[in-house]
RNA sequence: GGCCCCAUCGUCUAGUGGCCUAGGACACCACCCUCUCAAGGUGGCGACACGGGUUCGAAUCCCGUUGGGGCUGCCA
């Protein structure tokens, strides 16, 4: 912990909800302020007006909390500091670093007949309004220290003119980025790589700007999707929100982001978060792109659900099965969910899938699959006896599992089949499904009644089929 | 087009010159366990993109090729 000095920060913009792989960046610059003692800023960067919304801002917020990234300094808002850049971009002017230019995008383009960014038409116009553009060095060469990718060599001649004030007087990214950046003294940057090429032009700007303290970069491996492409918010599904209404927990999903590019020593990857922060390094960060595979993120998520103690399971299950349910809200009996709860919880990986194995209990009839039904019921030799025995075994014997299972046994034997073909049709007929939690649990907390009506019903549906 | 980044099983990765017959996880397949499914157990399938160097020795270092990606806005 020599480097008690280390001041990283997320910077999001918020163009709508936070996505995965801005949830990636703010996870690891947390990770690293933690893992050193450090101190994590969270700034919105906001300057683009139509971003500079406090919904936009709550929302980014929201889902830092729910992933457990907590923040030491701020949340600052760029678009509250409008006065700071402002004189920063005077200074740029005065100093001869930034000059005035009125040309529009389109004689830009026709210029350079779309070759290049800006051509530097008006560096020597003398012009006094319109945007404010940077003078790019025409020689030499700027190098980014990359802890992730080593030093990375930008030769000044291939940066352009860049805006640094539009013509409304606002600052862009690049300028604000820099000027925060020297005035929150950030050491270490942690970004997403597609911010790679725009460093070097930072790094000139806190040049003119006189700063001398150059933060150290770590520019992240981007998440693609599977045509390895950059997750956009357009075509994937990269809404952090979304994946908690779809029923991952935070610990799960924070411990899958954090396996994206960086991995845990001893093959351990699913470990609880002060083990990461102890054991994260950000220079052993790999430089190649993660894919954002859901199945393994499923995977992770069933793992930590089946950890989870069972009240707490049935705690964070409420919400899917009182949030528009599969059956009449009213049916619903908390006490029946907690009994099968721990049979339940071993078998969904996403809390979503809660309902969906449990509805035969609160629905008054059980939704009837028909594959299963056909396999099980009409295209199973037997059936309508084994139906039938059922209802006379069930009806007197004690209600309980183990009982359930003897005299389900009973009847197999006295029908010359294994257990588990025995108990196939009845499992259709009573819950809807061949799979699920255990029969004869299920049975038991269905009751006795329901339990002889649907297989009384499954009779009258084979025989009228 | 220009600039930049990247390259180990299908996927996420371990590997930092000999410990590699390349390890783990997810996915997939088989078997075991078993009232179904799940969980668990055992096993299987499966990768160093290619070509040159350097070296006694290269997945590991260098160069090139190929392939993929990012950036190239008065968005961030």
């Amino acid at each position: 912990m020599a480097e008690v000095t280390v001041r990283v920060r997320f910077s999001p913009a918020p163009t709508g909800f936070l996505h995965v792989g801005g949830a990636r960046t703010a996870l690891f610059n947390w990770l690293y302020a933690r893992h050193v003692g450090g101190t994590f800023i969270l700034r919105i960067e906001d300057t683009d007006a139509a971003m500079s919304r406090d919904d936009l801002v709550d929302g980014i917020l929201r889902t830092l909390r729910w992933l457990g990234i907590d923040w030491d300094e701020g949340p600052f808002r760029q678009s509250q500091r409008a006065d700071a850049y402002r004189r920063a971009a005077d200074h740029l002017r005065d100093t001869g670093h930034a000059y005035y230019c009125d040309c529009t995008r389109d004689q830009v383009l026709a210029r350079t007949k779309g070759e290049s960014g800006y051509d530097g038409w008006c560096r020597d116009r003398g012009l006094s309004a319109g945007v404010l553009r940077f003078r790019s060095p025409r020689d030499g060469q700027t190098v980014v220290r990359d802890l992730i990718r080593g030093d990375v060599t930008f030769d000044h001649v291939t940066l352009e003119d860049f805006v640094v004030r539009r013509t409304d007087g606002s600052a862009v990214f690049l300028l604000a980025n820099a000027v925060d950046d020297v005035d929150m003294a950030v050491t270490h940057v942690i970004r997403g790589e597609d911010l790679l090429p725009s460093t070097p032009k930072v790094l000139l700007l806190r040049a003119a700007l006189g700063d001398t303290a150059v933060p150290v970069f770590a520019h992240l491996p981007l998440i693609v999707n599977e045509k390895r492409q950059k997750l956009s918010k357009r075509r994937d599904d990269v809404a952090v929100e979304e994946f908690r209404e779809r029923g991952y927990l935070p610990e799960a999903m924070r411990n899958y982001l954090a396996l994206l590019g960086w991995s845990p020593a001893n093959d351990q990857e699913i470990l609880p978060i002060e083990d990461m922060v102890a054991q994260f390094d950000i220079g052993a960060v790999k430089a190649s792109p993660a894919f954002f595979d859901v199945k393994k993120l499923d995977a992770v998520n069933a793992e930590y659900i089946r950890a989870l103690p069972v009240a707490t399971f049935v705690r964070e299950s409420l919400p899917w099965l009182e949030t528009d349910p599969p059956w009449p809200p009213e049916r619903f009996d908390l006490a029946r969910f907690e009994a099968v709860a721990p049979m339940v919880q071993e078998r969904a990986r996403t809390l979503a899938e809660v309902p969906g194995l449990v509805d035969f209990l609160f629905l008054e009839e059980p939704e009837i699959d028909e594959a299963a039904w056909d396999k099980a019921v009409v295209r199973a030799p037997g059936a309508a006896a084994l139906l039938d025995d059922a209802i006379k075994l069930y009806r007197d014997c004690h209600w309980d599992t183990g009982e359930l299972h003897r005299v389900t046994a009973t009847m197999a034997e006295r029908h010359g089949v294994k257990l588990a073909k025995a108990q196939a049709p009845v499992r259709v007929a009573v819950t809807g499904r061949s799979v699920g939690p255990p029969l004869f649990e299920s049975l038991q907390v269905l009751g006795r009644r329901r339990t002889l009506e649907r297989l009384e019903r499954a009779k009258d549906r084979l025989s009228s089929s």
